[in-house]
Parts: C-alpha cells; structure tokens; sequence
DNA sequence: ACTATCACG
DNA sequence: ACGTACGTGATAGTC
C-alpha cells in the first residue's frame, strides 16, 4: 500500500464564496449565518467521499495586499466589498476546520492560488496525485498530470462538478495548461480584475495562443495576425497583456512553513467537531459522527434493510402475516411510495397507483412489494385494501400506521369505500400531541418522539426507497409512543372523533375542488390592468420620476425623501408604506391615495387573479390542499393556492368570487355560523349575562353596544355598534387596551373604559380570561373543550413582551380552537349525512366558519336541511348555535 | 431565506 | 415602563 499518495487542496474562499450565493441564507438557532459554512462543509465532504485523500489542506487569502497585486494599484479599486453575512463566516469555517485537525494554510503577501500553486509543484513533485477543489477558472493553469481542478457549481441546491484534465482544459479552451495563463493574459478575466487586451476576448484569443504558445512569441507575430484592426488592439494592448501575464502567474515558489506532511488527514470527527456540529444546528452533517464514533445514541435505532418482495405469491404470504399480526394485537407501519405525480390532483384523476408498498412488520423487518413479473401494482392495492378492510371488520387491537393517510388514499383509494377507520396516521397524533412541532414528517416525528436523528426528505431527495423506507419505519416504531402520549393527556378521543374521521372529509374535498372560470379570471385581470395602468401613470406624474411602486423601500425613498411626506413609524429596513401610514399620508398628499389603489389592484391581480388561474387544472376546477396539522389552534389551513383568503371585505375584490361555480345546472349553498367563536365565549365562560344575551338578541354587538354604552337596544348608532363590535372582537384576541386603541383610532385610556366596562356588563367573562391565563401559566398548556392543547411556554418568559404574547395566546387559543373543533365535528356530521342518504352533493370548501356545498338541482331542499342540523347540532352549548345560509349560482351570490 | 404587505376568518 | 391585538398563506422585493 501505497502512503502519500492523494493530496486535495481547496481553495477556502473561492468554495466559501460559491456555498454562499448557491445555497438559501441559513442561519444557527442563535442567529449567526452558517449557509455558506455549511455549504461549504458540504461540498468538502463530498469530495472526501469522492476522492477519499490522505492529505488534505485549505488555503485561504489573507485581507492584506499580496505582491501581485500591489503591482496593479487599480486592482482594489473595482472589487465589490464582501457581504457582511458572508464576512463573518470566514473565521467561522477556519475555526471549524481547526476542530476537525484540518489545516488552513495562509501567508502574507501571497494569495490562496499561490499557496495551491505550490503545493500541488511540490505534492506532484513528490509524485502524489493533487485535487484542487476551487470555484475559480484561473487555477486550471496549475492542471497536469498528476494535478487535476475541480470544479463544483451548487444551483437550487444541486451541485454539480467539472474535472478539469488537460484533455478537459484543451477542449474547453482550445490551448493547453501551460498556455492558460497567456490565454487570460489575452482575453482578461473581469471578475479577477485582470484587464487582458481590450476587444480580444476568447474566441479570437485561443487561436492566437494556440499558434505562437508563449507571451514573447506572440508579441513578436502580431504583425502577421489576420486582421489590421486585430494587429491594432494588440499592439495597443501589449502593456496590459504584459500585465496581466503577470497578474494571472501563479506563484508556484511560495516560502511556505507548511510541509505536505501536516496536510496528513487524521481525526476529523473529533468531539469538538461535534460540538460546533451541533451548536450551529448542521443535523445531517452530525449523522458522519455516527459512523465514526459510538458518540450518539442511535444504538437501539437500526433501521432494517428492506426485502424486496415481487412475487405474488410471496405478497399473499406476507399479507396473511400482517393478519396475524393484527390479530394479535401488534401493529405494523406502512408506507407508499407514490409514483412521481402522484402528490399531484393528476393521482386523482387518472389512479395512479403506488410504485411501492413498504411494510414494516417488526423491529427488524421491511418489506417493499413492488410489481414484478406476476404482480401488477393493481394486485397490491387490492390486497393492501383487503387487509384495511380485514382490520376495519375485525376490530382488533393491532393497528395499521402510516403518516399522511389523506395523501396515501389518494394513490391508493377509492375515498368513497375506503375504511380510513382502519388506519392511524402518526402525523395527525403528533400534531395532537405537540400543534407548534410545525411538521410531521417521519424524522420530524423520529427526533421528537423517539429521540432519533434521521436524514429528512430533503437530504434523501433523489433516494425514494431509503425514504419510504425510514417512513415505514417510523410510523411503525412512534405509532405505539403517539397513542400512550394521546391516552395520557386525554387526547385519544379528540383524534379518533374529530382528527381522524375528518381525513376522508378533507381528501374528499380535495379530490372535488371547486370549479373556476379561466376566461372570466382573464377578464377580470385585463379590467385591473387598465387601471392598474393608469394608476401607474398618476403615480409617476406626481413623484416627476418612474420607479417600481411594489417596492416598499423604493416607494419609502420617493414619499419621504424626495416628496418630503412626514413618515410615521419605520421598520428595520427603512420607513413603513404600510396602508395605515398611508391613510394618514393621504391628507397631505393625493399620491399616497393612488398608491393605496395601486396596491389594491396589484393585489387583487398577482394574487388573485393571475395567481388563482395557475390552479386551474385540465378539469376546468382548482383543487387546493386543506392542511390538518399546520395551525397551533386546530384550524384547518389552506394552500396551494389558499381558498380561505379569497376577497369579499371590498366590493371590487369581491367580484372574484363570480368565478368559483358549480357544475353545470348545480348550485352552492353556503352557510357560515354567526359569530360561533363569541358563543363559545359565552358557553365556556359560563357569563350569565352574555348567555342571557344571546338568547334573546339576533345581533350581540347592537347587545353588547346596548349594555356596555348604556343606551336602549334601539337608540344604538351605528358607531356605538361598530365600537362594541371592535371590543368583542378584542376580548377574543386576548383584549389590550393600546390594541383596541389601534383599531377603533381612540386613545388608549378611552379604549381601556371601553373594556372595563364590558367587563363590569359581563362580570364572568374577566374572572373566565384570568383563569385561562392561569390554567396555562400552571399547566404549560391551554385547552379547547375538546381537550385539544396548545402548550404556551411564552408565559415563562422573563421578557414582558412575550409573555404578553403568551397571556393574549392563552386566552385567544381555547375560543378559536374550540369553535375549530366544533366546525371540524361539523363536516364530519355534513359528509356523513351527505354520504348515508346517498346525495350526490359534496363538500367542496371550508373557510372556518363557512362551509359550501356544491348541490345537485334536486337536492337543495335536503342539502339546507342537513346543512343546517350538522352545523346547528355540531355541539351543544348553552347559547344556540346559528347559521345564515344561502344558495346562489357563485360564490359572489352564496355568500 | 427573510421582510413587508395584504387577503381572509 | 415595557409594545401589542388571535390565526393563516401568497406575492414581490431584497439579501
């Protein structure tokens, strides 16, 4: 065996620089940026993996000028100053690699080509093999034999790597390595500063080298050259060329201390390593300490291999061992691999079916059942559903997990028959058990359930099996930790009766969609362009310049500098162009008016407009996706695109609402609860008088107004109710004086009567707000009436801040949760009803108070009524549930 | 990726 | 005295 024989050099700050603007700005838990270290790292393993060195050595530029270029003095002149977040990683990435014993090789006066020149001369000399790892073209001048450059370029996150060779250099530039640095004397290089012969650039430079091979011979040809205006610009550019052959030299004679020998690789993985690994949160590089050291404790977590299962036979045999399974009591996890598109609406319309089933039977194994020569995909569905109807029938207590059982059904069901009872699905337990966690895949629910670190989605992207794989596993593994987390805090039942029977509602609703008009959508978006144009125009004419008005920062320059507007609050970036600095703004200039429609209309026509039609599918209907473990509260969300923000508060922006229609001859009908989040007030709190309230007034805030200003219900003004309505609102957000201050444009003493005296009207809802900050203080959590939790740790902090924050959550989280669970428990009850009677109309949209229904002609009748009961009788509280409901023939009408 | 803004409940 | 309403998602611009 062979010692000495690799020796990579990268090129620290040229690798640093391509990591920083290839990669998102990622930053470590206490704000410091790491993208380009991490980067960085990541691209230095990659190449330990690739050319497995024994020797390897980064060297860095120091700031100070080097002798090359003090010899050129415009050279600084043109540099771009680094970024600050970039500026601050350079310590960082050396102080890194000095944890990892990997050496960092400076010296004053020299550049890092310079140091790599010398390097790779005495490594080759020494007859080891050079890697030279840089992002920049000019080291390929170094490139021979026994050195080769490489060359790797990260685009959304995909890097990609060029070996440059001699044979590569010659085909790419047409000269050879030696020549290089007189093809760039020629050409120049304007990102290295190097000027080269003004109006020669590669194209005519290459052969010129390529014929006369040195500087001097080709100063001495020029007069033969082809062309009199080629003899022209070199003979003009001759000093510059001369220059710049220098400027472009690597110094391969650099008075270095360091010897090869230290470049020697020894421990990388050392335990200060680990701990910089892991304070800067760089999670999938800390999974290479695994393998090196016994340091983490993923001991009890070996995740089996799978066995690879396309026999039919073989399937039936393991399907019957699933059985068994179940029957016992013992649980498997499972996964699908989906085939590409399938995440897609495409899945729903033309079955696709799964690529792979994956099922983790036991600690030790997986199977993935993949169609072979006697088993078609189709075959495993059929099974796969056989066995979910064998569990659905047989109750026993063994159970079938999975994460993501809405996505999984839309690959492999038919949402009508499928026994989704069947199934557990590990995500909705443990957005139950922790709402904040944010996402649930399986190594987000690996590292928070069983104390496990796996490679994410991401890291594994491009390897479906190993991702299926894990997610088999982990379903399997957290599926039993989950239900005893669920039975212990007495949240079993608000997953098996609101979370889970939602699932099949919800993949329902998506499969529906709703349908959208495209060529209405266009026509709405040509009416805002006209006027958004002319607004534009306006808008230019009286700021005397043409700028882009979407741009807050640019619009803050032109408003307050140059017009001189008095600017109200400011951000960090500069001044607010919010609409509220701009309502005052308008009394003292019309532009800020014009920029508030323009706003408006923008809006209205990127978002909406434009934006909505992208959803369109071949169907002519938009089928969105309704989110069940995003929010903190227990509300549903919506994306891709969101259906829940769609305008109405404005008469223009309600217009878009014409396009969302039924089916040819179908209607909607639409019913939204009256104000459900105040009556969950009044039942949970138990306020007499606010009970007392609503069952006797249709209109609580003309009641509140009423009681709280002291006039007779009919003496009410408008503006008496529009105050009271603000405060009801305000008790629901977590009531504060200077908020409420805000919205109603009163002062903040004038704000706090308000809510003292609707505290002294409705004397139990205060001592009921105390007590749910109170309950949470104590308990870590607050609670809807169906037990769904919200932890609030905010109420521990020392910062008076964010414990406000905490106090407002505390009181804000049980009346929106609860009024979530009940609309949650009501479209389980609509599409039950909807389903049981055998009703071809279907649930298409929720927007938390509102549910729509796309209704066949002759259905209407049955549809209000069932409508109405589900929603009605979602729960029982002390004030009555209402509902305003309506049918039209768009969204615009039903609503 | 983050910020500012704005659409909805 | 502290600085604010609660919950979302999409877009455009900027870093």
């Amino acid at each position: 065996m062979e010692e000495n024989n690799k020796l990579m050099l990268i090129d620290g700050h040229s690798i640093l620089n391509r990591a920083y603007f290839g990669l998102p700005h990622l930053t470590a838990p206490d704000g410091t940026p790491t993208g380009a270290v991490y980067g960085f790292l990541n691209i230095m393993f990659k190449f330990l993996d690739d050319e497995a060195p024994d020797h390897l050595a980064v060297a860095f530029d120091l700031s100070a000028p080097t002798f090359r270029h003090k010899a050129y003095k415009d050279y600084k002149g043109t540099r771009k100053p680094m970024d600050e977040d970039l500026k601050v990683q350079v310590p960082l990435i050396k102080e890194i690699l000095k944890t990892m014993n990997i050496p960092v090789v400076t010296q004053e006066g020299y550049e890092a080509d310079d140091i790599i020149g010398t390097l790779s001369k005495n490594a080759g000399d020494d007859g080891m093999n050079v890697v030279i790892v840089s992002g920049d073209k000019d080291l390929l001048q170094l490139v021979d034999e026994k050195v080769t450059v490489k060359n790797p370029k990260t685009s959304r996150g995909v890097t990609t790597v060029t070996d440059y060779t001699p044979e590569k250099v010659q085909e790419e530039y047409g000269v050879t390595t030696e020549e290089f640095v007189l093809l760039k004397a020629i050409m120049g290089d304007t990102s290295d500063n190097i000027p080269g012969v003004k109006g020669v650039g590669p194209k005519t430079a290459a052969p010129i080298v390529a014929q006369y091979h040195t500087l001097e011979s080709v100063i001495e040809h020029i007069p033969y050259l082809r062309s009199d205006s080629l003899k022209k610009k070199m003979n003009d550019g001759i000093e510059s060329m001369k220059m710049s052959y220098f400027l472009a030299s690597i110094d391969r004679e650099v008075p270095l201390e360091f010897k090869i020998c230290d470049a020697k690789l020894t421990q990388i993985f050392t335990p200060e390593a680990h701990e910089v690994f892991k304070k800067y949160n760089f999670r999938s590089l800390l999974k290479r300490f695994d393998d090196n050291e016994a340091s983490v404790k993923n001991e009890d977590f070996k995740i089996p291999d799978a066995v690879i299962i396309d026999e039919k036979s073989k399937a039936k045999e393991l399907f019957t061992d699933c059985r068994g399974i179940l029957g016992k009591g013992s649980s498997i996890g499972i996964s699908v691999q989906a085939a590409d598109k399938s995440e897609s609406i495409i899945a729903f319309l033309t079955g696709d079916l799964p690529e792979a089933l994956l099922i983790c039977t036991d600690d030790d194994s997986i199977y993935k059942i993949i169609p072979g020569d006697d088993l078609c995909a189709e075959d495993i569905k059929d099974m796969f559903v056989d066995l979910a109807y064998f569990k659905h029938n047989e109750k026993t207590d063994g159970h079938i997990f999975i994460n993501d059982l809405k996505k999984a059904v839309k690959v492999l069901g038919d949402i009508d028959k499928f026994p989704f009872e069947a199934f557990d699905d590990v995500a909705l337990m443990a957005y139950i058990a922790d709402p904040v966690a944010g996402k649930y895949e399986y190594s987000d629910i690996a590292a928070g359930n069983l104390s496990a670190s796996l490679p994410d989605k991401k890291e594994l992207k491009g390897d479906p099996g190993t991702i299926s794989i894990n997610d088999a596993y982990v379903s399997y593994k957290a599926g039993p930790v989950l239900l005893e987390k669920l039975s212990k805090t007495d949240q079993f039942e608000l997953y098996e009766t609101v979370e889970r029977p939602l699932v099949p509602v919800l993949a329902d609703m998506e499969k529906q969609g709703v349908r959208a008009d495209r060529e209405a959508l266009k026509e709405y978006s040509g009416r805002l362009s006209e006027k958004i144009e002319e607004l534009t125009k306006t808008i230019y004419d009286m700021a005397g310049e043409t700028f882009n008005i979407n741009s807050p920062k640019i619009l803050g320059n032109i408003l307050f500098d140059k017009l001189g507007l008095p600017h109200g609050k400011k951000t960090k970036t500069g001044y607010s162009t919010a609409a509220e600095v701009l309502e005052k703004l308008a009394l003292e200039h019309p532009i800020a008016e014009a920029v508030t429609q323009y706003r408006l209309l923008s809006k209205l026509k990127s978002t909406y407009a434009e934006g909505l039609s992208a959803f369109i599918g071949e169907d002519g209907r938009i089928h969105g996706d309704f989110n069940q473990t995003v929010t903190a509260t227990g509300r549903l969300s919506s994306a891709n695109p969101n259906l829940q923000n769609i305008p109405v508060r404005m008469d223009i922006g309600r217009e878009i609402r014409k396009v969302f229609t039924p089916g040819d001859g179908w209607l909607f009908v639409d019913a939204d609860y009256s104000q459900i989040e105040l009556r969950v007030l009044a039942h949970m709190s138990g306020d007499e008088k606010l009970i007392e309230a609503y069952n006797h007034a249709r209109d609580i805030h003309t009641m509140t107004a009423s009681r709280v200003f002291n006039v007779p219900f009919d003496e009410v003004t408008p503006q008496q109710r529009r105050n009271a309505k603000a405060v009801n609102f305000g008790i629901i957000y977590g009531i504060s004086s200077f908020g409420l201050g805000k919205d109603l444009s009163i002062s903040t003493k004038e704000a706090k009567e308000y809510i003292d005296s609707y505290f002294k009207t409705f004397p139990g809802i205060k001592g009921y707000l105390d007590g749910l900050v109170g309950f949470a203080r104590e308990k870590g959590y607050s609670e809807t009436l169906y037990g769904r939790r919200r932890p609030v740790p905010e109420l521990k902090s020392s910062n008076f801040q964010v414990r406000s924050f905490g106090e407002r959550i505390a009181m804000n989280a049980p009346i929106q949760g609860t009024a979530a669970d009940i609309m949650k428990l009501a479209m389980i009850r609509m599409y039950k009803a909807l389903k049981k009677e055998g009703l071809r109309s279907k649930l298409i949209l929720q927007v938390h108070d509102e549910l729509i229904i796309e209704t066949a002609p002759d259905e209407i009748e049955r549809v209000k009524e069932i409508l109405t009961e589900a929603m009605v009788h979602a729960a029982d509280l002390k004030v009555p549930l209402e509902i305003d409901i309506n049918v039209g023939k768009n969204w615009f009408e039903a609503h």
